[in-house]
DNA sequence: CATGGTAGGTAGACTGATCTACCTACTACG
DNA sequence: CGTAGTAGGTAGATCAGTCTACCTACCATG
């Protein structure tokens, strides 16, 4: 049974659409490039995908359970709550050492909602993804009993998102190297 | 003296372009809106610049140019180290209150840069107008006497970029009043 | 087993709109 | 007259999306 079954071409749009996106942005990426890219017939994107729009939003989902998968990895590793708000920590850390087509250039999420008009599906769902991020940090400083953790989980979410985007703007980890120190000295002797 | 003297389709024109580049995007965003938008001819655009990446340009120097006036303004105020510190952070929550055709949607330039392959002289600009801000921001913790006043500028300016990112997302500048709440924490009891 | 339907793939032409950029021709003003 | 503005046409590429026509592979049924 070497069949498909159900749509290897979707999974090839789905890597080559996670590539020029990332490297070029939504946007200025074209649908010819895209099925080009993926060695795949313009139709197979439309049978895939019902407009260049939803495979955008594929490509957010994408993004997102991407972040989640190495946040678990981390997750696995940590066996005290302080390591495990690290892990958070660490997962944008992975993200930023990821392999890219023309280097690493920040949140992939964040980048594709500056192209997305304000109250649509997209930027909403980034905008979730985000908030899900800040509630695991909650989730893990009160496991630690910390003394506020949703202030702290806001502070660490901010410090993690400021620094994910100077780093993505130098192309280099240094900055998230910077802000895990910070972040560690917060929770430790918080 | 009515007369416009030095092109004032200029004028007309970066104030069109800051509207639509901010609200849609840059890519997003064609010439002809533009200068619909602007109320002046196509050949106005390419008598007062040589593309439209040159125009992109431009408006990165705006937006740059914006905020330090914010900033230089709240600098004006502030009679203290530590309220000059906070200055840095006021500008921000300023900027987020300015009126937008479709509604607050974070940081101008870092949304620009998204949009902006790596290395190109529009992404360096961006990246040196957020160097330029921890700068200031370190300057002003060196006259407070703080401790460690480069890692705390890091430290502020990781805090900063990520409110006004999560306050972009939200169309609301209450991230940034936290983010302020946070940074007067750091400063006066460091 | 044979056959025909279904599902999803391929290549690529095509439409109508829009993109950047340049151009002509005319106008207002110092 | 020269400069910078106006309106708008045009070239040539590219955009998203639809379509035809053909090609497998799997599956159910007579």
């Amino acid at each position: 049974m070497s069949t498909h079954t159900t749509a290897p071409a979707r999974e090839k749009l789905l890597e080559a659409a996670g590539r020029l996106f990332y490297a070029g942005g939504m946007t200025a990426t074209g649908i010819d490039t895209i099925t080009t890219e993926a060695g795949v017939a313009k139709k197979s994107l439309y049978n895939n995908f019902r407009s260049k729009e939803d495979l955008t939003l594929a490509y957010l989902e994408a993004r997102h359970r991407e972040w989640l998968d190495l946040y678990q990895h981390r997750l696995a590793q940590a066996s005290t709550p302080d390591q495990r708000v690290l892990a958070v920590v660490d997962a944008y850390l992975d993200h930023a050492r990821l392999p890219y087509d023309r280097g690493f250039r920040g949140c992939g999420l964040l980048n594709a909602a500056a192209e997305l008009p304000a109250g649509s599906p997209g930027r909403e769902a980034v905008r979730r993804h985000k908030e899900e991020v800040e509630a695991l940090l909650a989730g893990h400083l009160a496991e630690a009993q910390a003394a506020d953790p949703q202030g702290t989980a806001e502070h660490l979410a901010f410090l993690l998102e400021g620094a994910m985007s100077r780093a993505g703007l130098e192309g280099s980890d240094e900055r998230l190297v910077r802000a895990r120190q910070i972040a560690a000295h917060l929770v430790c002797r918080r």
